[in-house]
DNA sequence: TTGTAGGCGTTATCAC
DNA sequence: GTGATAACGCCTACAA
């Protein structure tokens, strides 16, 4: 079954191949009338364009490129398959492929396949993708033109052709915390996962935000196992180190909630005796109980700006480099 | 930035761009010297060739094309992401796109789009793709020729480009029955979300199950709003109703899990008065207190049999044309 | 074993 | 406004 060509739609038509590509594609040049027969012949052979021919002689593609850095996150299994159907709508298809950062040159690797698809653009998403220079350096070498943008990252890298979606997470943490000041609570803890690539930004930006409350004092675990593994262990060490804790931030829904219930079962009453915050506000914290309190990271609107503007850019409209958006406290019955 | 070609590779090598092609696609007809040339050229100059150009003259992509059913589903989003990593790995690129199945064409149309992007094959993953018949019309109109496997269908359709890999539901739900008779229970309901596609045949496993246990009684409930919604709902109709049911086997764990929160909060305790089982045993049958019992339906491994498959016939092994898997009831405190 | 020539389906550049 | 014609990068007869 072969398929139908311009050839053949020109044929029928009674009129010249370049004549049907000019008015396939809404250019000028061809009259009224013609344009209406090859638009009538069109449809009923329900005729659509090779998009590996028009790749090649454009020497650009309808592809867009995504990059991942955790696969088994299912925030990003989300983000994923939403900015894929987004961009399917604005009729790009998608590449997308995870990238393993403990391998040196996995990211360079995943670049430079992306430039050899020739995508139209491309959409990191990942908190982890953090050694900046070397990410400049990777783009600038295979994508040098191509407009990138860079989800869930906040520094902007100042280069014309790189985007960047952030959230304000200096702005979300010390909101948590005042959240925890308001409720009285002075002896605060953070969690973070060991494997959490903004780390040390993290833990900046919540000792910056405590020491605006003056009779309030911190301290902060950030090597611990993710998911439940570690809780029992960080938990143990939370009561022997610092008994008289009564707030934690934990960065991760899934670890927060292990956290809560270990205290529980070591009789902490929650939120009465210890307030418990976690982050992503994902479907999880409907599930607990009691109810987990949750900074959300704003998945869905992160991905729809993204895809936005990258189609923006790619469309000629105007749009500006960097968005950051503000995280938004949902409070449960953990606060 | 022009990319090199195998004209600029065949220049460095001091052959013709055809050997190169022919050096490039491992066939025979070069000769061992200037195979060893032309490959150090090739290295030298990472050179990669390009897809679009390959592909409109082969007539033939390395794209596979995904198609899901569910966009919201935790289990597909990850099902689809573990499909695109694995074919990446086998040197595949996918397309993928969400289907709305209450559009009445979406489904024929996604799957001329992927005959337009003259996908090597394709994958569909997802238990609502249920009306066989026109599935087979459109496959056969539209991919005549390609591979197809359909993940998590249980029917074969009799055809020999479609594969599918299924999830034995029969046995699955027969043994939750069973599992629910030897904890001495004998009024079951069995609670489907609305839009649950396989709602019929889950129900007629499920009374089929019930019938081999003489003095069990059951009903069914298959209209219930999905997620939390239907929970209060559906449970005060079931107290009222059938007042003395002591199991419930509900598909779909956040459903479940509403449930079980809905029933204690009027007083029955679980496990001890009434059982609960869920349907995917995803991470939120952890988190819940008790934990849920819920039955497993093998995304990992369905996804990993459904890639396997794919490429195997792509690549011209020969395989079976259809799988069952069977599924695994992870029992935990709601039994 | 090697090279030449033609074609895959499009778009773009010219003449007309 | 329209239609030849030449690319785009690659593969594959066919000829040498």
């Amino acid at each position: 079954m072969r398929n139908i060509t311009i050839y053949d739609i020109a044929e029928l038509a009674g009129v010249s191949p370049s004549t049907v590509s000019r008015a396939l594609n809404g250019k000028p040049g061809v009259s009224r009338k013609k344009r209406e027969i090859i638009q009538k012949v069109l449809e009923e052979n329900h005729y659509i364009p090779d998009e590996n021919a028009r790749s090649l002689v454009m020497q650009k593609t309808h592809t867009i490129g995504i990059l991942t850095d955790d696969l088994g996150s299912q925030h990003q299994n989300e983000a994923l398959s939403r900015c894929q159907n987004e961009l399917i709508v604005h009729g790009y298809q998608c590449i997308s492929r995870y990238v393993n950062e403990d391998e040196p040159d996995a990211m360079e690797k995943a670049i430079s396949e992306l430039s050899i698809r020739r995508v139209a653009g491309a959409l990191l998403i990942g908190l982890s993708f953090t050694d900046h220079e070397r990410l400049r350096k990777s783009l600038n070498r295979w994508l040098p033109e191509t407009p990138v943008v860079l989800v869930y990252q906040n520094e902007r890298i100042p280069q014309n052709n790189i985007y960047c979606v952030g959230a304000n997470e200096r702005k979300g943490f010390h909101y948590c915390v005042r959240r925890m000041a308001e409720q009285g609570r002075k002896n605060l803890v953070l969690i973070v996962e060991r494997n959490r690539a903004s780390k040390t930004k993290i833990q900046e930006f919540f000792e910056k935000a405590v020491q605006d409350y003056p009779d309030m004092g911190c301290a902060t675990y950030t090597n611990i196992e993710p998911c439940a593994a570690g809780a029992n262990g960080v938990v143990d060490q939370i009561l022997r180190e610092r008994p008289k804790t009564d707030g934690i931030l934990c960065v991760q829904d899934r670890l927060a909630i292990e956290v809560m219930y270990a205290l529980m079962e070591r009789g902490k009453k929650i939120p009465e005796e210890i307030s418990i915050i976690g982050e992503d506000n994902s479907q999880l914290c409907e599930v607990c109980r009691p109810k987990l309190t949750s900074l959300d990271t704003m998945v869905d609107v992160a991905t729809m700006m993204s895809v936005r503007m990258l189609v923006d850019v790619l469309e000629g409209r105007s749009q500006t480099h960097k968005v950051t958006l503000d995280m938004e406290l949902v409070e449960r019955g953990s606060l």
